[in-house]
DNA sequence: GTTAGTTTGAAACCATTGTTTCAAACACAT
DNA sequence: ATGTGTTTGAAACAATGGTTTCAAACTAAC
């Protein structure tokens, strides 16, 4: 019971920023033990001792970076109960953007998870069901509000919401993906507005595709007509 | 100027061949020339022969499927030049999908593009000015016809139209980086229509997104960025 | 058949990287 | 101070993967 003073989390806790700093910039496969124990000051001892191995290290980062982004960046970012859907579609875009553009450990988990999806790392098996599917059954909410259909009984959302939830996380899921396609195609200095001018742009675009299709095949339960 | 007959360009091509689908499949990165030369039946000596090491071999996969992309499946999927902008971007989104989710040969070119624009390999440096930029230029026009926006003189595209084009294809591409997402989320069986059914809701969920986005800031000299 | 150039197969080489090991350094209770 | 359990540092190990080498096999011309 000895030994558990300042110096130990301190090598654990140099570790788990080096590490999470590294798997978000580089995902999970590309990035190498060395490098993180290198950028923790540390070396590759500390990760079997305090971790086991890489897979340990990236289900901690992955565990911990989840809770924090759940109660920094909620998917409704604090809105009431009573929000508008459209308000609250754009709270949903912007919480998801935060997450995937933001520096630092609140957007570790955005990261990770853009990561996890073009490419699992097999770490962690729960990912998809704890985490991915969670996103988008909120979100498939948000969406049927606005086109007034209903909660299909057996939970499987029919095929024009789960598209429709798709396309906008696919168009935030980009702006993080394409990244260097875009600093390539369009350099732009830093600039901290930037966040919010992409959030109204895929909301004001996204509400507009929505009416679109709604207007195209009005849900059954009569729901507003062009 | 001796052996130049059947097994040459039978191990030059099935080389070919493999690489383009495990390149597709895996990216530059993830691929290993040992899993290429197992599946093309020869061995390492060959890929050095043939095309001196593995990024001569994907170099000449790229230019290959670049080539036979443009001639399959070009951005206007044989359009007129009359054809209506809401046709071409139609066009341009099912041309664009078919790359990405297809089968074989043809389809390599989408899935390269996807996996460089996600993870550069480096190996071509000129992916991003003969590959990506006219692709989005190409879509960049078509947008614009429908906002009625004035052909920018320095080239370079408003904001606005920038951030459109960018919509369109992180829908697309998302149907395919989020492929392993999508299986698990939501599984379905083979659907030969299925490509045309996702063409159909892009298209007209973008379409709504553009006239959202032009009854918000009509016209021309776009409306609300710094 | 011989010969010269081409192509292939097998092995080795070398750098990278995840993992393990173990002794030294350390912290703390006694 | 001593002893005990904890933590760290350095090295070694094993597996993977890109690259190189070179002799054997092959092809075509003579």
């Amino acid at each position: 019971m000895a030994g558990s003073s300042k110096n130990r989390e301190d090598t654990k806790t140099r570790l788990m920023e080096a590490a999470g700093e590294v798997f978000a910039q580089y995902g999970y496969r590309a990035s190498t033990v060395r490098q993180i124990c290198q950028r923790a000051r540390t070396n590759l001892g500390s990760v079997n001792y305090h971790f086991r191995d890489k897979k340990g290290l990236y289900a901690a980062i992955f565990g911990q970076s989840l809770k924090l982004a759940l109660t920094r960046y909620p998917p409704d970012l604090g809105l009431t109960d009573r929000a508008t859907p459209e308000e609250k579609l754009r709270a949903y875009i912007h919480s998801l953007l935060l997450r995937l553009m933001g520096e630092g450990l609140p957007a570790w988990h955005g990261k990770l998870l853009a990561q996890e999806i073009a490419e699992p790392s097999g770490a962690i098996d729960e990912v998809m069901e704890y985490s991915i599917r969670p996103l988008y059954t909120y979100l498939a909410a948000i969406v049927r509000e606005m086109t007034n259909e209903e909660k299909p009984a057996g939970g499987e959302e029919s095929d024009r919401t789960f598209l429709t939830a798709f396309s906008i996380v696919g168009q935030c899921l980009h702006h993080h993906i394409g990244r260097h396609m875009i600093e390539a195609l369009r350099p732009r200095g830093f600039d901290p507005t930037r966040i919010e001018q992409i959030t109204d742009h895929i909301t004001c675009f996204s509400l507009g595709g929505i009416r679109a299709l709604t207007a195209q095949a009005p849900s059954e339960q009569g729901g507003l007509n062009s």
